[in-house]
DNA sequence: TCCTACGATAGACAGAGTCCAAGTCAAGAA
DNA sequence: TTCTTGACTTGGACTCTGTCTATCGTAGGA
């Protein structure tokens, strides 16, 4: 993830301790947090960040491109650091892992034109839900 | 709607003038309400009613399979009347306007085996999103 | 008409997220 | 290295969405 710190550095970030234990924290495959979770994690290393700096972060992180908001339940939304590469969730019913998928085929090409209702249609969201092994 | 509160009299509801317009209030096509929504368009028919009861009412039709809940951003859940006829929803990042789409093919045969993770998928939903023609 | 269990109500409470005024500090200038 | 300053951080108040509970009211059967 350091190429990430570089990235945002290139931007014109300031590097505070904050920005990059926030950065750190996302690091890895299939990490889908919540803001209170990144907190929970970046507090275990950097004891005073507050909440505020937390979804600071993360909301700057959204608009920059670099993480995606996932929101699967009704809940808390998600923190997604597998922005670079367009993919789908899977999400157990049970205890609500997710995974990311790559289904094949484009299913915005499955919406039939008498369906689009005059909308330029430019995005489409695909939730798989079932139960992971450890919950069937 | 008066067939949906037939049968909720025949499951044994009690009919009371609440229930009663909230069911009318869920009547009608592409209809995806908010719970303050529809306790606004309740209160218009029957000023005195409360948010708890519209809650209330809305998660014992959600139980019953009359009415699905849609979560379509991060913001408050939709309560959507359309709960007999599978479909799948395209919304409007403008104005946030729901439609109700049925796409051609099944989103699940999309999803490789080898995408799974062992879970058992047994449901796919799919988020459309683009731009309306009042928003583009 | 009367009873009573089921339903409605107000308001307290909780979870998720936003906003603000005040204090702090990263990083360029000198 | 030290100075300066505007960008960043902070705690807490606030909003929005939703849940819960104690109390009151009433639909519908006897
Ligand atoms: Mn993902
Ligand atoms: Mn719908
Ligand atoms: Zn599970
Ligand atoms: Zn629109």
């Amino acid at each position: 993830m350091s190429d990430l710190l570089e990235r945002l550095r290139g931007r014109g970030w300031r590097m505070t301790a904050q920005r990059r234990v926030v950065a750190e924290v996302l690091d890895g495959d299939h990490v889908h947090l919540t803001a209170d979770e990144v907190h929970a994690r970046a507090a275990a290393r950097l004891p005073e960040i507050s909440r505020a700096t937390v979804y600071n972060t993360l909301g700057e992180l959204v608009s920059l491109g670099e993480v995606i908001e996932v929101a699967t339940d009704g809940r808390a939304k998600r923190y997604d650091p597998n922005a670079h590469r367009p993919h789908q969730h899977l999400v157990c019913s049970g205890c609500g892992t997710v995974r990311d998928v790559h289904p094949h085929g484009d299913p915005l090409a499955d919406l039939p034109d008498a369906e689009r209702f005059g909308f330029t249609v430019s995005q489409a969201e695909v939730t798989y839900r079932g139960l992971c092994p450890a919950c069937a």
